[in-house]
DNA sequence: CAAATTGTTGACAGTATTGTAAATAGGTTT
DNA sequence: AAACCTATTTACAATACTGTCAACAATTTG
């Protein structure tokens, strides 16, 4: 019967957009229903078609704007870090790894990516990697760059694996037991990044790879 | 008309599970129609409700199977690992991660795991630490078990990463461009793993956690 | 104040999918 | 050969979801 008030365009998609986040987060990536973001945002749910086009568009819409979120987070973590004294290193990186989860955006992001979202992954990672690098030449000197590439990729490919099936391979290891939470797998394996870039770290990885290259 | 000849229980759920896994593998896991199992495997779809119950229950099968496949390359490869001469370790260890994803076997688990599946993911885990943990003290003597223990999670979350999005982030870091293809990654984090056991590394780490507790 | 614009909604169409029920036939046992 | 078991199928029920359409009302513009 009484009608909402109109809201503007911008709004309405905020609106729409925060519901879906709330439903993608308590059902999971594939259980996204417009009929349930509907029913979150109080609305009734034509109302996200007019204004996303279509499912699709709804959830490219949501993978664009969590995945903006994450990388400003992380890349302002990064540059933190960057200007941190040298005992708070390993503190200044657990942070930035801690970014990436921070308010379930690491987790729908990997989810819409996983729902065959496009956004804009390749400038937001390049972005992360270029900072990076700047991290690991203030701590270290020079370093390789493919190393730091590399390392970028193995973090972000475990935290995908985290968020996808974390808990359950946590169970599965038993981390809950003891000491291991995902707290302190997070600030192990911060202290593994920063030693990972030592320069005599690289050298021994090195002579590894020609001996074995010299097998071939 | 005419109907096929009856295959004994045991055959029928083996080639209803064949089919499912390649319906798994072209559309992804969310995409598992049993209808479109029942297509790929020349039957009527009822017919798979009769011999696993519901659309679950095939799901629950299906990974329990591969789930157990996965593991039983997975394992057997360490034991080779341990029986291959040092020159051979970083072979033997690349080998190790390769069999993760053989055959499509890994990447359908992963997406079994994801679909809520349960299997005994905690016995085959734990069988991989112990075996992981037999080739660690065989390289480095006596290793610190926690260590095996987030080594193997580390692996773990970034091969789940891998099946879930590798494509998409190695596009995004440019990996495809010069050497950095994924059977390279996969020697360079072999290296890494081989030398991360290494005793001088492991006390360099405990004395940044020293620094960072007592800092607390 | 009138008109246009557009945010919003209820009703509906169409499709896809899981699961059920009864019937049929292949294979086995007595 | 008859009877039985069950693998298999056709037809159907029930539900759920996306997207369309026409109408309505809030807000803005002339």
């Amino acid at each position: 019967m009484a009608r909402k008030t109109h809201k503007s365009p911008e709004q309405a998609r905020e609106a729409i957009l925060d519901a879906a986040e709330k439903i993608v987060v308590s059902v999971g990536p594939a259980g996204l229903r417009i009929s349930a973001v509907a029913k979150q945002a109080g609305m009734a749910h034509p109302n996200i078609i007019h204004h996303f086009g279509s499912r699709e568009g709804l959830i490219n819409a949501l993978a664009e704007r969590v995945g903006q979120r994450a990388t400003e987070r992380i890349t302002q973590a990064i540059s933190e870090a960057l200007e941190a004294k040298p005992e708070d290193c390993v503190a200044a990186m657990t942070h930035v790894l801690d970014m990436a989860y921070t308010g379930d955006e690491g987790k729908v992001a990997v989810w819409m990516h996983l729902s065959g979202a496009e956004s804009s992954l390749k400038s937001n990672m390049q972005r992360i990697v270029e900072l990076s690098h700047q991290l690991r030449k203030a701590f270290h000197g020079d370093v390789i760059y493919d190393n730091t590439n590399r390392l970028v990729m193995l973090v972000t490919l475990a935290l995908v694996g985290e968020v996808v099936s974390g808990a359950s391979i946590k169970g599965a290891l038993g981390f809950d037991a003891k000491q291991g939470n995902r707290a302190h797998f997070r600030q192990w394996l911060a202290e593994i990044l920063l030693n990972l870039s030592d320069a005599e770290l690289t050298t021994s990885l090195t002579e590894v790879a020609l001996k074995m290259q010299a097998q071939n």
